[in-house]
DNA sequence: TGAAAATGTACATATATGTGAATTTATATG
DNA sequence: CATATAAATTCACATATATGTACATTTTCA
């Protein structure tokens, strides 16, 4: 069950994080389509809490930088190190398309950094982006790093859906797609859940951390090289990676 | 009227913010004592919006770095002027006490940046602490410059409350106490809104916006040179806002 | 200056939502 | 390995909550 009011005060961030100016109650309740009264009651809970704020009279709410104070501390914490980073960076520049560092979440794969490419034709994804697990390259990177145990506890919870032509909708098209992966040496997807989209990605982990490192953009121009890109991603990952114990 | 869900999300953010590590849905419910089956809808809609992840199997949930690139676009737009951080910063470090920057939130005032006494005894605020903006020498310090018609449509929603001895309890004990303040060349406040504190302020207009510094700490330390404490501020803001028009 | 339009606020009520109890799944223990 | 214990999930129903309506305030424009 979504709770409704939850969903919204993010929709009300994302909405202040794509403006980026002061809106008042009227234009954020015309922009949602939410009651006047309905979206009065959010802004004054969300200004009481000390999140909201009028920068001008008479011109608006705006974010407190409180949000910002609370992203930083809650980020510093095991942060990503640096050079993964680097890593999307450098990969998006060379193959100009789309990189991401990848994490699991439950049925899904969670994207934690993304550099994206320049293209005018490009694979769209931010942080916090969600695909499912089973049906991209970079989440069964991650299911590469499981044990057969817990791999069988997420499989359970799959609803398998035909997303795609190609979409494994079946446990055991998915380990069959797992073993494959093992004898390529990458993961790949061919629009398995996007339409179009292609991607190839590496398990990437990091400490006790489960991570996956995936290029992805359109079929018609990954697709023809899928293999020197998945190339390309474990070598850089070789060179950034520092070595030694630990 | 305060909506309990939107304020639910704050909560976890801020729990987040606090323990800095995973939680998983039994810590979170026992914390907060909501039902468990409450928080699970809780954690379910911030998971489906991409704002929590289970960084491992089973160690529970911890927000994605999609807050911090959604606090960080929001932030982006008209930051303070970086020497106002450096003013808080050395007011801080000068008189030991908390110093902040305060903007207008309605009957409100809420504290923009603040840089921490290091005392053990010491006004501890945050990022989007609030305070009644006739109560507090932060607050009177906004409204000194607002327009006399600007300043009655404030007094008109403010609630009138006996804080402590000296809350003022009037628009026109307000108004007397910010004429006093002009005289002075300063705002003060003793215990007017929360007990043994006592704080200096002045205006600190940027560009259209009308902030204010304040300097606060306890009564007994700051009260004998609340004088100097004000002469501080001004002399710190004259030498670091920069000059010339614009 | 005054009247109309837009915006912000309060409140009672119907209903969407949170929750207790039941069920399933995972982990610990003998 | 079986059983006990704890955690996660589901679901139907009572109730806390979102909203329609009415009112107040502010702004716009003739």
């Amino acid at each position: 069950m979504i709770v409704r009011q939850a969903a919204n005060v993010l929709e009300i961030m994302e909405f202040f994080a794509q403006t980026r100016k002061p809106a008042t109650l009227a234009e954020i309740a015309d922009h949602f389509g939410w009651p006047r009264s309905s979206t009065f009651n959010l802004l004054a809970t969300l200004s009481e809490k000390g999140y909201l704020y009028e920068p001008r009279p008479r011109a608006g709410f705006y974010p407190t930088p409180r949000w910002l104070a609370m992203a930083r501390l809650i980020s510093e914490v095991e942060p990503l190190p640096p050079w993964t980073h680097t890593l999307i960076a450098e990969l998006s520049a060379e193959t100009g398309e789309t990189a991401s560092i990848v994490a699991p979440a439950g049925v899904m794969a969670v994207f934690i950094d993304v550099v994206e490419s320049q293209a005018p034709i490009r694979y769209f994804a931010t942080v916090g982006h969600r695909v499912p697990i089973h049906a991209t390259a970079s989440g069964r990177a991650l299911l590469l790093q499981y044990s057969p145990e817990e791999r069988d506890s997420v499989y359970r919870k799959i609803e398998f859906k035909q997303y795609g032509p190609s979409t494994p909708i079946s446990i055991e098209a998915v380990e069959i797609e797992l073993r494959n992966s093992i004898e390529r040496g990458y993961c790949v997807s061919f629009a398995d859940y996007s339409r179009d989209l292609a991607g190839a990605a590496i398990p990437l982990p990091i400490g006790d951390r489960r991570l996956s490192v995936v290029v992805a953009g359109p079929e018609f121009r990954i697709g023809p090289k899928i293999a020197e890109v998945a190339a390309l991603i474990a070598r850089t990952v070789d060179r950034l990676r520092p070595k030694g114990p630990g």
